[in-house]
DNA sequence: TCCAACTTACCTTAACGTCG
DNA sequence: CGACGTTAAGGTAAGTTGGA
């Protein structure tokens, strides 16, 4: 390699072999002629003859050359004379010693010398006005078949290096013969027949999924492939390769051998083409998009890719039941499952005779392996001993408000109030960190996952069952667990946790209810333990509740009403208040509760705007401690129960002690007139049914959700009034956030 | 190393759905 | 009604395998 950087020039002008390591140090001397003997005066008569130099021996050798063996091209021939096999060696010893030790290395001037020397030999280049002037690198032109040595250099290394080239990438073609996890040639699918064919599963095709990995596999088994992309791709700066932090070029590399390797061998398409075709169809990419990435040799085809997933599921199905029956064999019921119900309008929209729309109604379910459980958390026998034992009764709204970390939720909303601040002013950003740290400190983290833990699910199939039909719902169960490989035999002795939104557990327990009777735990239901609706739908319930309660008309007249934020923010104010969107009814209410709690921020620094008063603020500014501290005061003071209750009542307002007093503003005056928005509110009242249900029910408190016990529901005046022990809690009340205490 | 049989991927075709 | 999109079927090309 070093040769590369060897100025040829050196090699010119010094015919004699240099010193052992030092070609570097010497300095290039220009060659003097050395006067002939003859020429020099003598008086005395020499016995010897003078020593000759370098260049008068190579002379008298070349004549010999010349005069004996017709020229140079002749001696080299026999000089590196190749023996066919099977032919006697006619060397003298000499020759062959000679010989190998050139080719071996041993001498001071190696063949890397001689072919800089020869290749950039002032006689090697042809004249510009001849035709081999232009077959450098030629891949054409055979290099015996030219005259001039530096053409025919170059197109002899281009065409080994070629050949290398395609022989290396021919390797990355077959499985890695020293790695047994190598995945290069991974089928999409297969009848079995064909020996030792590995069939795509979900662990093959995202394991080896890794630039990183497969730019080391393509640098370590194909090199040559690997140096030229890389000396095509790569900017350099002072000759050396710079590794861009935008579009790096060892991707680039990857994704064109990736393609090099599909295109010599279809069968290769376990390093990138299988995955980034799964990943198309997973993205619904356009039938063309698939077709020409197809033609690039970036993915496999549409059709392979759909057959791989096929295998996917297959393999994927087959994994679960061993994974279930392996848990069953030890006792322990590994998975759980959670259904729901789906539902596609098919509309006849080319009518023809006995077609007519339908709804395609049925049943999905995710299987989900469950992970950390304590051993015997699953047994049947266990469960229903306690069931028997019917402590249930014991548990009632107030211990399980007891059982709530009332101090916990409070701390982590003052750090919720500190966060909302500091990503909001600028001149407090370098707080954000150790507001981070703080949510992740152990005091503010109950009972997280596990960093890195990524659930393992795996779809089943679904079937055609109604799920709201008692019966329909029983069906589908019996038919998931069967594909999860849970029969009668197997659920001896163990329960499962059927999960679902709040319709499927219903029918859960009413198919529980139906069967009590039946004497066999399995076809009772027994070892079927709804363990209560799915968080994300009682999220989206009390969002509805919430909705319903809080949204009030769309022209509401109060300034609390979420209509009224919704406009200010210019958020969209839900159609159905009973059956909001999630996200967008989430996220907007978010953003009216951070915007709120910025006021609340600014009142406390007695500011008329928080920009300026930060962006103008001269003292030093506050530290996390300090911020937290008053955001515990401030969350007491607006958004505690106790506080809900003050701003009911005047007299509660007016003996509050002095953290809980809310300074008083100025009045509140209507920016237009009063008579003229009462008309717009009437007008919007006759158009819109939904108006007069929100007005009703922000006064009522209706919890819409038809599963939430019926006792919950109070009446907000009655809230206000009464009071119970837990209010003399420090931080000011007992519901905090959460329910009245109106059954005291 | 070659060849035939077999396996697997590619790609066109066509049926049918959707949309303007 | 025509254009376009999705999807599965099936023919064909191109690999692999195993034996001579």
């Amino acid at each position: 390699m070093e040769f590369h950087h060897l100025d040829p020039k050196e090699f010119y002008s010094k015919p004699t072999p240099r010193p052992k390591g030092s070609r570097r140090a010497v300095p290039a001397t220009p060659v003097t002629p050395i006067p002939l003997p003859a020429l020099v005066p003598s008086t005395q008569e020499r016995l010897r003859a003078p020593r000759r130099t370098d260049w008068e021996k190579i002379h008298d050798i070349l004549g010999v050359i010349s005069k004996d063996l017709g020229g140079l091209g002749n001696f080299l021939k026999l000089l590196f004379y190749l023996r066919p096999h099977g032919t006697k060696d006619v060397r003298t010893n000499r020759h062959k010693t000679m010989v190998t030790q050139f080719l071996g290395g041993k001498t001071n001037v190696k063949m890397g010398h001689i072919i800089d020397l020869i290749y950039n030999h002032r006689q090697s280049q042809p004249p510009t006005n001849t035709e081999e002037r232009h077959l450098a690198f030629s891949h054409q032109t055979l290099h015996t078949d030219m005259c001039f040595a530096r053409p025919a250099l170059s197109s002899w290394a281009l065409v080994l290096v070629a050949k290398e080239a395609r022989k290396q990438i021919g390797d990355l073609t077959n499985n890695d013969p020293t790695d047994p996890t190598d995945t290069t040639q991974m089928r999409a699918s297969s009848n079995g027949r064909a020996k030792d064919a590995v069939v795509a599963d979900w662990e093959k095709l995202t394991e080896n999924l890794s630039i990183s990995k497969m730019a080391a596999k393509y640098s370590r088994r194909g090199s040559v492939p690997w140096y030229l992309t890389e000396m095509m791709s790569a900017p350099t700066k002072g000759g050396a390769v710079v590794v861009r932090q935008r579009r790096p070029h060892t991707t680039i590399q990857v994704g064109a051998i990736s393609s090099f390797v599909l295109s010599r061998n279809r069968y290769a398409s376990g390093y990138l083409a299988l995955p980034l075709a799964v990943w198309q169809f997973a993205c619904k990419s356009h039938v063309d998009e698939k077709r020409i990435f197809s033609r690039f040799g970036f993915t496999v085809h549409d059709s392979t890719a759909r057959a791989c997933l096929d295998a996917l599921t297959d393999t994927g199905l087959e994994k679960l039941r061993q994974s279930v029956a392996e848990g069953v064999a030890v006792g322990e019921m590994r998975w759980q499952y959670v259904l729901d119900n789906v539902q596609k309008f098919c509309r006849q929209r080319d009518l023809r005779l006995g077609r007519q729309d339908i709804l395609k109604v049925g049943c999905a379910a995710t299987a989900i392996l469950l992970e950390d459980c304590a051993p015997g958390a699953f047994d049947l026998q266990d469960h229903l001993d306690r069931v028997m034992k019917q402590e249930r009764k014991e548990m009632t709204t107030e211990t399980l408000f007891d059982d709530i970390d009332w101090d916990y939720i409070h701390e982590l909303t003052a750090l919720h109030w500190v966060r909302i601040l500091v990503t909001f002013i600028p001149q407090l950003a370098h707080l954000r960190k150790a507001v981070e740290a703080a949510f992740n400190s152990d005091r503010m983290t109950k009972h997280r996952l596990p960093r890195n833990r990524k659930t393992v699910v795996q779809p089943l199939g679904t079937n055609a069952e109604r799920e709201t039909e008692t019966q329909g719902m029983m069906r589908a169960m019996l038919d998931f667990e069967k594909q999860m490989g849970l029969d009668e035999k197997a659920m001896e002795g163990l329960i499962i946790t059927p999960r679902g939104d709040g319709a499927s557990i219903a029918a859960m327990w009413r198919i529980k209810k139906y069967l009590s009777a039946h004497p066999s735990h399995y076809k009772a239901f027994r070892n079927r333990v709804p363990p209560g609706p799915e968080i994300w739908h009682t999220r989206w319930t009390k969002l509805n509740a919430i909705s319903s309660n809080c949204f009030g008309p769309a022209t509401a007249k109060d300034p609390f009403a979420l209509s009224k934020s919704a406009t200010a923010a210019g958020a969209k104010r839900p159609g159905d208040l009973k059956k909001v969107d999630f996200w967008p009814t989430s996220r907007s209410m978010i953003l009216f509760f951070e915007a709120r709690v910025l006021d609340c921020w600014r009142i406390s620094f007695g500011a008329d705007d928080i920009i300026t008063h930060f962006s103008t603020c001269t003292s030093t500014l506050p530290d996390l401690d300090t911020l937290w501290a008053n955001a515990r005061t401030l969350v007491r003071r607006y958004a505690s129960q106790q506080a809900y209750h003050q701003a009911l009542s005047r007299d509660f307002s007016d003996s509050a002690s002095e953290d809980m007093k809310v300074p008083r503003g100025t009045s509140w005056t209507a920016p237009i007139d009063p008579n003229a928005h009462h008309e717009r509110a009437t007008e919007n009242l006759l158009e819109l049914d939904e108006t007069a249900d929100g007005v009703a029910q922000s006064e009522t408190f209706v919890e819409p959700d038809e599963e939430a016990p019926e006792e919950n529901i109070s009446d907000s005046d009655e809230m206000g009034r009464k009071k119970s022990k837990k209010q003399s809690r420090p931080y000011g009340g007992p519901g905090f956030f959460g329910r009245s205490n109106s059954r005291k």
